[in-house]
DNA sequence: GTATAAAGGATTGCATGCAATTTCGCCACA
DNA sequence: TGTGGCGAAATTGCATGCAATCCTTTATAC
């Protein structure tokens, strides 16, 4: 038996692709996602594409109309409110479970993470957003719940993309001393502490996203997603 | 433009069909799921088919081995305490949104569906199951959180496949009389009621589940899931 | 000049074909 | 009799082809 029994596979590593594209904003809400031009880019057949924009889609990030074919997902202003109301309440069970979970090795994960962060505060915008969003993510693994996970990270990602079409641009959109604090009241066992803060960095967070930017119809599809593809293509991690 | 705009299309219906199958034991967990003989049955092409399974693999209700088919999911034990755990959790935020909404509207959807749950009660078992299980996504269709609804079918959906892995056969699995109860306190508006009744439903669904039938390896795929199939071949809603 | 209709091009929906992988049966051999 | 390996059958992974649908452009009528 190979080691390689759970190798991720290529459609896997091209929503991968994808979803770091779109949360990156190289892949802007409105654009569209032909099936041929993703395929060739790519270096595979519209049938690995199709699946992954399915998956992609059931993850909201993605509008798949019938007959239409698929684009970054626009969510609405509705939308975002309804999703970063149940984020705070998601990630409150979140929080209580790491709390019940606390241990060192939990922590070390935690303060390694926010050391990436910390690192790469003056790096590009985009890769910082990611890290923070990672971060929620990195705290619902901590949990212990695989499907809390899963909904942690799909409500994370679209809040992701909500920010992108909603938000002002120079917004450090997640504060790393907030993470920071947060660690600090987890370390402590003080779950109300922690949930409270949590609140608070979610509220902040929404509320940076009040103002529309109000762009208009769908863009055209850009290619320049190159570094992205070339991953797939290589087959590298 | 066609008023069939939203017409659910094939892909939808053979994934409700498995669906349905699969929770109301038709399709038993572990059973294979060939998708030539499926795609023979349901009249469509193994594309289709792969699609649909793709679709319930994401729900979890069916495991999808690399290079060796779908089967129906056997869930462990220790991911469904996991899921009944988490759905506790998750249904007490559908209670709280419910009280909110709460209208003379909603609570005639809610009687109208237990009035179905009763006539259904002396019924065949499948049934009824089918009806307990559909009158917590009402409640949570009726929270408004298009996001919720579908995490609270999800582990509904799965909750009730654990349910026939692990639960005694004569189980009346939902209590009717409890579902009265929490639409009563609903109608009153009384949260905190509500709230308790709802855990102490489903922590008592849960306990039922606590000991487990062993039955062994993967059984043989059936096929006596014709009813299901016809459905998707006439194009039937 | 505007509006409507028809033709052409582009894109998706679905089926099928071929190669790769796994599984199962069979036979040899200890 | 039990075990190991080899080969055929079954099944999935992926690509491609054709038909159906939608969008755009052009032509024609009012």
């Amino acid at each position: 038996m190979k080691a390689a029994d759970k190798a991720k596979h290529r459609t896997d590593m091209i929503s991968s692709a994808l979803r770091s594209a779109i949360l990156e904003r190289v892949l802007m809400p409105g654009m569209k996602l032909p099936e041929d031009s993703l395929g060739e880019r790519f270096g595979v057949s519209r049938t690995l594409i199709r699946q992954s924009l399915e998956r992609l889609a059931a993850e909201g990030l993605v509008e798949l109309r019938r007959n239409k074919g698929a684009m970054v997902a626009r969510p609405s202003l509705e939308e975002a409110r309804d999703l970063f109301e149940l984020r705070t309440q998601i990630e409150d069970l979140v929080i209580s479970r790491v709390v019940k979970n606390m241990s060192p090795e939990i922590l070390g994960e935690l303060e390694s993470h926010l050391a990436k962060e910390v690192e790469a505060e003056h790096a590009s915008e985009p890769i910082s957003i990611r890290l923070a969003t990672e971060f929620h993510i990195l705290l619902a693994r901590l949990a212990g719940s695989p499907v809390l996970l899963r909904y942690v990270e799909e409500i994370g990602y679209r809040c992701g993309l909500t920010l992108s079409l909603y938000a002002r641009p120079h917004s450090t959109d997640c504060g790393i001393q907030e993470h920071r604090q947060i660690i600090d009241a987890l370390a402590k066992g003080d779950e109300d502490t922690a949930r409270k803060l949590m609140r608070h960095h979610l509220t902040a967070v929404a509320d940076r996203a009040l103002f529309r930017t109000e762009e208009g119809g769908p863009l055209l599809y850009l290619d320049a997603l190159e570094p992205y593809a070339k991953k797939v293509r290589d087959g590298g991690a």
